[in-house]
DNA sequence: CGCACACTTGAACCCCCTCAACCCAAGTGG
DNA sequence: CCACTTGGGTTGAGGGGGTTCAAGTGTGCG
C-alpha cells in the first residue's frame, strides 16, 4: 500500500505521498526539506487500521516506528489481571515507539479509523544518520511527551475525580483545536477509555460528567458530544489557576 | 567555583575535572570523547547543594541543565493548595532540565547532599550541535525516562497500596545496585516523600511497611534501612510476574 | 423490531484518608 | 546529666470518596 485507501490514488501521490501529506507539518516529518522528501517517501509504508485494532502490542519486539497521519489512537499498558492504565490519546502527527528498548514499553489501538506510517527500525536509524535536525525534532517531542506524562502523574497521585475529569477535557481541549466549534469538543473514546486514562471507574466518569452539567459548567450534547459552559471554573477545578482567595 | 568542595584541589582535577568525574562513565557525559573533554569541563559548573536545598523551581526560567554527579534528588510537582507529586527519584549520572519548555515543568531538591553539574542552555545548545553523539544519547535518555512515566502512570492509576509500594521497593532496588549487601537497600527518603511518590499518604505507607514486616516479605532494619525477604512474592505483587495459576 | 452496546443512575461497601495519640532517636541547652 | 524540643515514624479509630454490584435508559444497526 502506498496511498491511503479512502482517496483515489494519483501519479504525483505515488511519488510524492509525504509532499502530499496533510500531516506533514504537524510531525517529526516537517523538519524534512522538500527536496529530500523522496528519501522519507521510500521508507514509509503507509496502514490503515479499523476502530479497535490493536496495531502496537506491549512486549513485542519494537521492529518498527509509526507516524500517525489521521485518526486517534490510544496507548495504554495492561497488567496481568487485565487492568488497563491508558497513558494518552494521540492524533495526526503524532510519533510512535520512542521506547528505546527491543521490546514496546505499551500497546497501540485505533479508537477510530485510522491511517499511519510505518518507518523500520533499520530505515529509521538510517533517516536519523542523514537528518540530524530529524533527532534534534525527536528529542524536543520526547521531551514534550515527558512533561506532559509527569502532569499525568500529578492527576493519577494527587487530584480528586472531579479534578481529573476537569484536567482531561480541558487537555482534550487544547489539542483538539479547530475540529469543532469553540467550547464544543467531539469525545472519540468511550467512558471506558477515559476512566482508564484517568485513573477512575466508568460509572465515576460518568457520575462526575452529570455533576458538572448539573452545575452548568458543561452540557451533554451527546455522549460524544460535550459543550463547555464555564472554562474557567473548570481551569480553577483542574488546578491550573490558583483560587487566590 | 571548580571542585566539589569537599575534596582538596588538585591541578589535574582543575584541568581535567570531567576526566576524573566517577559519574561521566554512567551519564551523558560518557559519550564524548577524552580528547574533547576540555570542551565540556568549560561548559560545566560543579554546584553542591545541602539536604533539603530545592535548586530547580517549577515554573522558573529554564536557564540551565544539570547533571548529578553524587547524591539523590527529589523531582515533583505542586499543586496551587501544596499538594504534591513526586515524579522521580534521581541519582548520580542523570541528568536534568530536558523539559524543553522555556520554564521548568518540575522542581528539584537534594534529599542528601549532592553535588551537580550545570550547563546553561546557551553552552549546552553549543555542545549539542558540535556533538550529534551527544543528542542521540540524550534522546535514549529521555526514551528510557518517558517508558519509567508510563509504568510510574500504571502504578498511580491501577495499583493498589500494596502493589505500588512491592513495585517502589523492587525499582528502588534496581536501580541502587551494588550500594549495599544483597537485598539491604537504603532508602533516602522520608516516608513522606514515598507516599507523595506513589499518590498515597504517609500512614499508608508506614502501616504497608508494617504488614510486608509481618508477613515475612521484608525486615525493617531501620526506617531507612529494609531488607527484602521475599523478592519473588514482592515481585508478585507488584505485578511484574503473572500469578500464572 | 429487537438485540447489542454504551452510558447513566442508585445503593451498599471498602480501601485508603483523616485525625489523633504515641514512640523514638537526635539534638540543645541549662 | 537530664529536661525539653523537634522531626520522622508507627499505630489506632472513624469517616469519606470512589468502587462494586445491580438495574435501568437510551441509541445505533442488523
Amino acid at each position: 500500500m502506498h496511498q491511503v485507501p479512502t482517496r483515489p490514488i494519483v501519479i504525483d501521490a505515488v511519488h510524492d505521498p509525504c509532499g502530499r501529506c496533510g500531516a506533514r507539518q504537524r510531525s517529526v516529518c516537517g523538519v524534512i526539506d522538500e527536496a529530500d522528501l523522496g528519501r522519507l517517501a521510500a521508507a514509509a509504508v503507509v496502514r490503515r487500521f479499523e476502530k479497535g485494532e490493536v496495531f502496537i502490542h506491549e512486549g513485542d519486539p519494537a521492529t518498527d516506528f509509526f507516524n500517525i497521519t489521521a485518526g486517534v489512537v490510544k496507548l495504554f499498558k495492561l497488567l496481568p489481571d487485565g487492568r488497563q492504565q491508558v497513558t494518552g490519546f494521540v492524533g495526526t502527527g503524532h510519533f510512535l515507539g520512542l521506547a528505546v528498548h527491543d521490546t514496546y514499553a505499551f500497546s497501540a489501538e485505533a479508537i477510530e479509523p485510522a491511517c499511519v506510517c510505518r518507518f523500520s527500525r533499520r530505515d529509521m536509524r538510517t533517516l536519523l544518520d542523514d537528518f540530524p535536525a530529524l533527532e534534534h525534532r525527536l528529542l524536543e517531542t520526547a521531551c514534550h511527551e515527558l512533561a506532559a506524562a509527569q502532569e499525568q502523574m500529578l492527576l493519577l497521585g494527587r487530584k480528586t475525580a472531579r479534578e481529573r475529569v476537569a484536567s482531561f477535557l480541558l487537555g482534550w481541549k487544547r489539542r483538539s483545536t479547530g475540529c469543532c466549534a469553540a467550547s464544543t469538543l467531539h469525545l472519540p473514546m468511550t467512558r471506558a477509555d477515559i476512566a482508564d486514562y484517568l485513573g477512575l471507574t466508568i460509572e465515576t466518569v460518568s457520575r462526575t460528567f452529570s455533576a458538572f452539567r448539573r452545575e452548568k459548567l458543561l452540557e451533554l450534547r451527546s455522549a460524544q458530544l460535550v459543550e463547555l459552559r464555564d472554562c474557567a471554573a473548570l481551569e480553577m477545578l483542574a488546578g491550573l489557576i490558583s483560587p487566590h482567595a
